[in-house]
RNA sequence: GGAGGGGUACCAAAGCGGUCAAAUGGGGCGGGCUGUAAACCCGUUGACUUCGGUCUUCGAAGGUUCGAAUCCUUCCCCCUCCA
């Protein structure tokens, strides 16, 4: 088997292919360009995308080009794929933006020095928004049949649900079709990757390019991750693990990886780090709370870099030590006239989002702590001489929220 | 078009004139145990509060009543069955 394929597989990607050996085949004979489209609702791709993108890196490992598709056209009409309801339709204007932030972290994960392996980034409103809407019924709709169509999961369920469905959604996959046929034309690419929900949409495209072109173009899906707690990957309490750090702080993206379940690790440590198969056999036996600690490293530095990787396992280190003074927890300054109201006052104005009842109640449930003392007197006021003999004074609520307060 | 069922807090789901800031479960948060995991146990889960209370919530708007999530009217939205 080709060694892409094989790694692919290896590191747990692989869900289905259309034509394994056929693709095995040119993958051995020659360098490919291959394409991932990704969704441009949100600002940022979250962890939910980041096999995704592994899977372009590991494209470039093997001398192949990837093409990342940001879908301007595409998410204009949405995806009814495992989808319930209709998504939310955002403005043009809204998915440019979006385009170009999600832009910033491919170029991160990518390699874009070597001219050859090189990224091509397209939009797809680029050619979608040129139809017309006569040209391409005859040429493009003709190949596909409602019956078909009709059979489709992410068609059916909607339907068996007694789920509208509207006839923009019902497009999306021909849509989709489209792009992969006019990427095949346009630059040479014969092969799209995506998740194992897209499975439907990719077939789609194959068979369109077959019939219009007589070219042989290949799909390839992945599985879909699931916790060992059976949650869906990439959500946390707080909400998606973005990846831009505008809209998720590194340390935060360190925890995340850092709490992974006992049962995740090893998966996780194939899925989405560098580290050779090889390697991973040999440390897989290490204690858990190790691999854990490696696995957030290599993850945070492949995103946010080798520097800011340290600095969160220090500040870790710092956090969950007992008894830690917390010099080293990003200071925030709090001006005195807060400082002089009471403790209540303080944590509202360090951390907004917690109502005052909240704050209240977690006082009474021994949440809060200053300098590691326990507060339980929430008209309790920060003896100035504390802040001013070290400099700051170290604001903990709960065991996993640490401040450090300085005026 | 006809007949019926329903919209309740983050989600699911009870309540059907006062004792309802609203049962219960899930989720969240906090505490305990531990390993920043899982499992388990306990507490908590509208806001503000001088801790006495006060204010805002049960699809929307009106109305009846001393008093409404609960009754009436209109409107909006979902679902089931029949044609």
């Amino acid at each position: 088997m080709n060694n892409f394929l094989k790694e692919f597989k290896e590191r747990g990607y692989y869900y289905q292919c259309t034509n394994e050996i056929e693709l095995s085949d040119l993958l051995n004979k020659e360098n490919i360009n291959a394409y991932i489209g990704f969704d441009s609702t949100a600002p940022s791709l979250h962890v939910g995308s980041l096999l995704q993108i592994m899977c372009l890196r590991l494209l470039q490992k093997y001398g192949h080009r990837p093409i990342v598709l940001l879908g301007g056209g595409t998410t204009r009409i949405g995806d009814p794929s495992g989808k319930e309801e209709t998504r939310k339709i955002l403005s043009g204007k809204q998915i440019e933006h979006n385009i170009n932030n999600i832009k910033k972290v491919f170029k991160i994960f990518l390699k874009t020095n070597n001219p050859r392996l090189k990224p091509i980034f397209v939009n797809n409103y680029k050619w979608l928004s040129k139809l017309k809407y006569i040209n391409f019924l005859r040429q493009i709709g003709k190949h596909f049949t409602i019956n078909k169509m009709l059979t489709f999961d992410s068609v059916k369920l909607r339907l068996e649900r007694e789920q509208s469905l509207s006839y923009m959604e019902f497009n999306y996959m021909i849509l989709q079709a489209y792009d992969f046929y006019e990427l095949n034309k346009s630059n040479k690419c014969d092969l799209q990757i995506g998740g194992s929900d897209q499975w439907g949409n990719i077939v789609s495209g194959v068979e369109l390019i077959k019939r219009e072109t007589g070219n042989q173009a290949y799909g390839l899906t992945t599985p879909l991750i699931t916790l060992a707690s059976g949650a869906k990957m990439g959500k946390t309490e707080q909400g998606a693990v973005w990846l831009n750090k505008e809209m998720l702080p590194p340390y935060d993206y360190w925890q995340f990886w850092r709490n992974t379940d006992d049962r995740d690790v090893l998966k996780f440590l194939k899925m989405f780090t560098d580290l050779s198969i090889n390697e991973i056999e040999k440390i897989k036996d290490k204690n858990i709370n190790e691999l854990k600690i490696l696995l957030a490293n290599k993850a945070t530095e492949m995103l946010h870099g080798k520097k800011v990787a340290e600095q969160s396992l220090k500040l870790a280190k710092n956090t969950f030590k007992e008894n830690s003074t917390g010099e080293n927890l990003p200071g925030i300054k709090v001006n005195n006239n807060i400082l002089s109201k009471n403790i209540v006052e303080l944590i509202s104005f360090v951390n907004k989002d917690i109502s005052k009842s909240e704050i209240r109640r977690l006082i009474k449930s021994n949440a809060v702590k200053i300098d590691n003392k326990n507060i339980q007197d929430e008209k309790y006021i920060i003896d100035p001489n504390l802040i001013s003999d070290k400099g700051f004074v170290k604001l903990s609520i709960g065991k996993k929220k640490h401040f450090k307060i300085t005026n």
